[in-house]
DNA sequence: CTGCATTTTGACCAACTAGTCAAGTTTTTG
DNA sequence: CAAAAACTTGACTAGTTGGTCAAAATGCAG
């Protein structure tokens, strides 16, 4: 399932005209839209196309099934939403490390909150379309910073804590924000929308996770 | 959207027979099964009626209208998902509290993983059947709890946090385990399933949330 | 400006799906 | 045990939706 054969970086390239960037471009941008608000099986092509502001026919001849779409739209989200925690270093000061990284993921929750929820949707229905890249990507990835924290930990510079957990629970607490808006805002009210509202986000998770994982005496 | 004439707890109760109890049992369970994993667009009557063992016809004699199904379900759901909340005692330990209720949100999360999912898929996609809800019935009690935290805080009972993203981390770490189970899986691998697992988890995140809201000198 | 390649779309179709209906079967009740 | 009430279902319908197709419009290289 989920195979993107004339989207993927496949074999040939094939020469792509102005055209076909601007308007793969725009029905990218609409679906990933309408993706994120109503689920893969929840959005139609037509409403994709009218989004995207033209036929659906047309919207066909770029992207000929509505699974290459989705694919793509991960795909690209996929690579993106890793960097960071590939940007982890290993050789700097852990607190300060895992600083910049709660940091940054509670940035791209509020700057890309559409993708951030087409992530969630997919691993909420068991991952059909990446469960392979979990395991080939994500997970290698996740093993090298677990390596890392431990070390950290065995340094005497973490207090001991398992670091899968703790991985979790940075991805969890700072995909929240974007995942299940609809309800920080019912309770949070107009707080949600102002200036400063993602500072004061970040100051609070950031301060219950690193004196969590301080060294203590 | 989504008023349950038949099912919600309206008016006169209408004697409801054995038969009609049994069935109805049998379809939500089918259907919770059904929306968890494929959402509300994913999941047809008749998946439904199949697992329940029933046909088509005489689902539709107890649950006139999808949306009644998937409306109960999650009428059915919220109330149990509270009630640990509304069980955090004022008046007790503030640790030994917050203790208690993330250690019985993460049994939840791993008993009723179903029900965590049926959850987040509806909040993920705007929560419209129970936005109401929300704001009725969840923003009061978390502002309720809010301002027992903040008072804790406020006696040096706990360190400064804010309560809301307090809650909500709890909330996003616990329900982690439940709805990106997939993921969680492809990272950790066999352990997940493994006698112990829901102990460790629970462990590290009672570690790192405990200690980081600890009063500090 | 001409001929070929690319792009665009109206009209259409087959598959699917929520919900209906009338006619049967089973259960309950007096 | 007979009549009424409750339950069950095969066959059907109307609306939706993913995808096709052939023909028209547009862009572009020489």
């Amino acid at each position: 399932m989920g195979r993107a054969a004339k989207t993927s970086a496949g074999a040939v390239p094939e020469k792509t005209t102005r055209i076909q960037e601007i308007n793969r471009r725009l029905i990218l941008d609409a679906a990933l839209d309408a993706f994120s608000t109503y689920g893969f099986r929840g959005t139609t092509i037509d409403q994709i196309a009218e989004k995207a502001g033209m036929s659906k026919p047309n919207l066909l001849y770029y992207f000929p099934r509505k699974q290459n779409i989705y694919v793509t739209l991960l795909e690209e989200t996929l690579a993106e939403w890793l960097a960071p925690l590939a940007d982890i270093d290993p050789d700097g000061d852990p607190i300060e490390q895992l600083r910049k990284y709660i940091t940054l993921k509670i940035s791209m929750s509020e700057s890309h909150p559409a993708a951030s929820r087409l992530f969630a949707n997919e691993v909420l229905h068991g991952a059909p379309a990446i469960s392979e890249f979990l395991t080939t990507h994500l997970k290698p990835l996740v093993d090298e910073k677990a390596a890392v924290i431990r070390r950290w930990v065995g340094e005497g510079k973490l207090a001991p804590v398992d670091p899968y957990h703790l991985i979790f629970m940075i991805w969890a607490t700072t995909q929240h924000y974007a995942d299940f808006d609809v309800q920080v805002r019912a309770i949070m009210g107009s707080q949600v929308g102002r200036p400063g509202f993602r500072e004061q986000t970040a100051q609070a998770v950031l301060s219950i996770i690193l004196n969590g994982i301080k060294p203590r005496g």
